[in-house]
DNA sequence: ACCTGAACACCGTTCAAGT
DNA sequence: ACCTGAACACCGTTCAAGT
């Protein structure tokens, strides 16, 4: 275990924690077992060591979306999407962080972007030929899916859709609606 | 103008200029012409005057929702998520502060937003009986509708929606998409 | 009721120095 | 190449005191 992954570790563990104000490079070196300012080694400034961690977040979604046998597109969409609402539930500061705005343009966070957006895309593709979702630009339908997706979280996190009385939805039941929707109108 | 207002106002500039790091109990209280623990005097802590802000912006919003005239409430609902979408691309830092999750459960901060959400309901239940949304609970219509308003503007604020190439969409754009599909399904 | 000035503990960042 | 310790400027918050 490098230096540098156990300061990426300490800087997520905090995170989740207390949030981002709870991310202390002083309080990050006390965890990885060096000195307070030993992260200036390994990371241009606070910011950096926090771009490395929503990187690494993202690395691993997209290494955790791998599916077995060939389900039709759509559902495999549909588990993806879900899979990112359990993701943002449980890790919320995570979740922030990495869909947050970034001042630094991270070469390798926007890598790691990239990345997942083209397979969703695909997936998108495929959906279309199967006739599970309306024609259309693929990317603009797969920004569709996401932005819903992202939206609900963020309203959720934010207890903008609570589940009070008998109007309420969590996320995922958006994302069926939509879903749903999309399918009846081609 | 009360110190309260001038406090407030300072925090907002400061907000817009440099995000949320750059609110500094220090610098608000220099810009409102106090010492820099006056704040304290009004707000319990430095969450509590940003919860103000917030609270503030979300009662702006609501009160320039007023209509002229009776257009359709689809129409209405769509000039609404409009505005909000240009709210939130012309000052990105104050609607990731609106609409961030908060620790302090503010009640001036909830019942602000609480009046927003109630009456935007409203018009989905107008909208569904012009046959113009589908049929469903209003309250979850209306978490669809937001749900993407707001993940759009997160997408394109955090520059996950960028117009390269051909497939990129602007976040009206996917609003329309929806409104578009919404109709036909019903 | 509202404000000030000093004080405390803490943080990001820099720098000279060590191995 | 990687790390340490001291130092600097800054910040949130508290407290005693003023009007």
């Amino acid at each position: 275990v490098t230096t540098r992954d156990a300061l990426v570790d300490a800087a997520t563990d905090l995170l989740e924690e207390g949030g981002v104000a709870a991310v202390t490079l002083r309080e990050v070196g006390r965890r990885a077992g060096v000195s307070h300012n030993a992260p200036y080694k390994h990371f241009a400034d606070k910011e950096d060591l926090l771009a490395a961690v929503a990187a690494r977040e993202l690395r691993r979604q997209y290494a955790s979306r791998r599916v077995r046998g060939h389900p039709p597109a759509i559902e495999t969409i549909a588990a993806t999407l879900r899979r990112h609402i359990r993701h943002a539930l449980a890790r919320p500061e995570l979740f922030r962080l990495t869909y947050g705005a970034w001042r630094t343009g991270s070469p390798e966070l926007a890598e790691a972007a990239m990345t997942g957006r083209a397979a969703f895309i695909d997936l998108v593709v495929a959906a279309q030929a199967d006739g599970d979702l309306p024609a259309g630009d693929p990317q603009r339908v797969s920004s569709l899916l996401l932005a819903l997706t992202h939206g609900a979280c963020h309203l959720a996190l934010a207890g903008h859709l609570s589940r009070t009385g008998k109007g309420g939805a969590a996320p995922a039941d958006l994302v069926d609606d939509l879903i749903a929707h999309l399918r009846r109108a081609p």
